[in-house]
DNA sequence: GTGGTCTAGACCACA
DNA sequence: GTGGTCTAGACCACG
């Protein structure tokens, strides 16, 4: 699985690496149960600071993505994430309307964005082959 | 135009004025050409800094969204927003993937984000109604 | 003689108007000893306030491009503008630098300098023809 | 690299400050990929608030000059500055159009302006040795 | 009265 | 220690 971090982007460093794993987990290139690198050895492979991965990956738990033990160290949660609930719906739509109506008044058509999504709803199914 | 502002969010309050200014154009409850409140007034109508008003005014002028003219004063840009181009798309999909990915690993179907969406694009097309 | 004023630009309306009027007498549009309309009657051809059109109109009797009489109203100095001198090089000298190291940074090269400012003066010599 | 601002002057003294870094790009004491010193230094350095040192990195870095780098912060912008095309060609037009027609009706000539744009590149391709 | 500039000082997120 | 955000208050240029 590789990790593509830009160090020039707005979004921290932290959820850039979150995102991506969960990108990862959603393309089933980790799966339920798989073990993580370790704090240590993903922060210097990527060249980042531990905290860093720390923060990733403490949220993660915190999430129900991850689950850290003692023992066997950071593995992907057995039982999967957290289903949606109603309250992740509202969520979701908060962040977004914000995106949709930029786009809107962009002249970005409802078509286009269909598309856009659907692209990337295939990204995520055909993932495992780009392991 | 009601513009409701979270506070506790983490979201810079800039950020959501922002927002909230691109959902009333994309709701055309903004027209262009429509003057927007002075810096002073708004910020002391919200209850926030004349400079944090600014700074949503300015990035929203930078980003072709309003105007700043002499003689009447702040306005929505007459010609509207700058289209949409491939290098749009490729940035709106890079924030877009990691929402899915998530909605995905917490198995929202694809028909459920996808009436979201369309459910936004009914608040914004019924928007002119909500003034 | 045209006078072409841009309400969204970031340049003062009083300076783009004394940019107008010199432009016009460098074009030989305005020639030494003519008239210039009214403070009153030009603000309401352009459409700006009064004090601006008079703000433009002082400036340039203080750098010497116009003469203010009582009875026969502003007309263009019949001696023609002071001439430049080292203060005024060192000066020019003093704006023209970041222009030109901007232009240099983006790879603009000396040539396509030289020709924009040799287009410039064309413009300027044969303007008379403009009017 | 030294920066030499006026306080006295009309010029901002952001705008200034945007000019001498550009400068100092352009004469090759800044190169792609160096650090600049942060805001807080630069402004105690100076003698001004960090507001104004932020808000001249914030345009340069808008510009395409700079680049925030969430590891090195502020660092000139590795690939160069971005390359002059047709609109920015006609905004320097725009520009350069006054103070041309302005030395024009003062009578320096053709080739006194020459001599002094030409000073100019001259000051700027020499520029390293004066680091 | 409008936006633009500048200062000062505080708190926070990030790495 | 870095930049990012927010507040507060002052002065000025512009129209």
């Amino acid at each position: 699985m590789y990790i593509q971090l830009d160090f020039e982007s707005e979004t921290p460093i932290y959820e850039q690496l979150k995102n991506e794993i969960i990108i990862g987990i959603a393309k089933k290139q980790l799966v339920p149960g798989e073990r993580l690198p370790s704090v240590r050895s993903l922060a210097s492979d990527i060249g980042i600071n531990l905290h860093t991965v720390n923060k990733a990956y403490q949220q993660l738990k915190q999430e129900g993505f991850l689950l850290i033990h003692r023992q066997r160290g950071v593995v992907v949660h057995p039982d999967g994430a957290p289903k949606a609930d109603e309250h992740y719906e509202q969520k979701l739509k908060t962040t977004l309307r914000p995106l949709i109506a930029d786009s809107y008044c962009r002249e970005l058509s409802k078509e286009q964005f269909r598309r856009l999504v659907k692209s990337i709803y295939s990204e995520l199914e055909e993932g495992k082959k780009d392991e």
